[in-house]
DNA sequence: TTTTTCGTGCAACGCGGTTGCAAAAACGGC
DNA sequence: GCCGTTTTTGCAACCGCGTTGCACGAAAAA
C-alpha cells in the first residue's frame, strides 16, 4: 500500500500523517492478525516503544485500530476494516464487534469479522455498553499440524 | 461457614487444609463478585502477596476456582459452585463456562451463573478449546445510581 | 527423634503499559 | 526565509500485576 493512500486515510480520521505514523499504519496493514505493542516493537527496531504505544492510542481514539484483550496479558491491535463501526458501542447495539480467535498454538490473534459476537439477555438491571469475546483453540494451520503429528486421534 | 466444611470442601479436592489456606478460601466465599489477587491483598493484610498467589494458582488447578480475564488487567478469581465443571472444557463443549459481567461504574466483575457462554460456528478448520467472554457496562446498582443523577435522560 | 516434604514470607525480577521531560521536527505568521 | 509556537518523538524512569528463588519453619513420614 502507497504512502500517499495511507496519508490520505489518516488525514480522512483527523489525524496528521507523519512519517511515523504512515509507517506504522503500514505495518499493522501487512500484519495478517492482531499485533501487540512488543510485536511491533520487534518490527520497527527503529521506533521507540513510547512512540508506537502513543500512536496506537491516538488510532484508538480515532477508531482507526481496535483492541482486543485476548487473555495473554498483552493487548492486541488490529486495523479496522472500511465501515467498522467499532467504538460506536450502545444500548442494543454493539456496532459490529466481531469475534476474535487465539491461537493458542502459534500464539496469534485473528480477527473473524463475519462473526459478530452473540449477545446474551442480561439480567434485570444491568446496563450492557461494550463486550469482549475471545474463542481460544487451534487455527486451521496448527490443527492440521496437530492431526497430523497424532494421525490416529484424526 | 465454619471451618470444618471449608476444611472438608479442600480434603475433597485433595489440598491440605492450613489454616492459611481455610482463611483465603472463606474470604473469596464471602464476596459476592470476582476478587483479584490485590483486592485479596488488601483484605488479607497479614499474608503474603505470593502466598496468596501460590494458593491460588492451587485452587485452580484443582478447580476449587475459575480465573476470569475481565480486560482491567488483573486478573479475577472465584470460587466455584457445586457442580462447576470448569477446566473440563473440550470440543463440542465448553464445560459449563459462564458468561461475567465487568462494571465500569463500581469495577467489580460479577459471575453470571445462569448465562452460559453463546458459542459461535467457526469458520472451517478452527479447533475450539475455551473461551472467554465479558459484557461491560453497568450493574444494576450503578445503573439506578447513574440514572438518579441523570433523570430526565431516564 | 531424625529425616523429608511441604507451606510460607521475603525480596527480587520480568513484562506490559504509562508518563515526564527535553530535544527535534513541523507549523504558522510575518 | 526567519522566528516563535505547537506537535511529535526518544529516552529514561516508573507502576502494577504476576511470578520465582531462596531460606526458614512447620508438618508429615520414617
Amino acid at each position: 500500500m502507497n504512502a500517499e493512500a495511507l496519508s490520505d486515510e489518516l488525514l480522512g480520521r483527523s489525524i496528521r500523517p507523519t512519517a511515523l505514523r504512515i509507517l506504522i499504519l503500514r505495518t499493522m496493514k501487512e500484519m495478517d492478525c492482531a499485533a501487540s505493542l512488543s510485536d511491533l516493537e520487534e518490527r520497527l527496531v527503529t521506533v521507540d516503544k513510547s512512540t508506537i504505544f502513543r500512536t496506537l492510542t491516538l488510532f484508538l481514539a480515532h477508531h482507526i485500530v481496535h483492541a482486543v484483550d485476548d487473555g495473554t496479558g498483552a493487548m492486541k491491535y488490529a486495523v479496522c476494516r472500511p465501515g467498522c463501526r467499532c467504538g460506536e458501542e450502545g444500548e442494543d447495539d454493539l456496532g459490529d464487534l466481531h469475534t476474535h480467535f487465539y491461537c493458542e498454538g502459534c500464539h496469534h490473534t485473528f480477527c473473524l469479522r463475519g462473526l459478530p459476537v452473540p449477545v446474551v439477555t442480561l439480567p434485570e438491571g444491568f446496563r450492557l455498553h461494550t463486550a469482549n469475546y475471545v474463542l481460544k483453540g487451534l487455527c486451521p494451520e496448527c490443527a492440521a499440524r496437530a492431526a497430523a503429528r497424532t494421525p490416529e486421534a484424526h
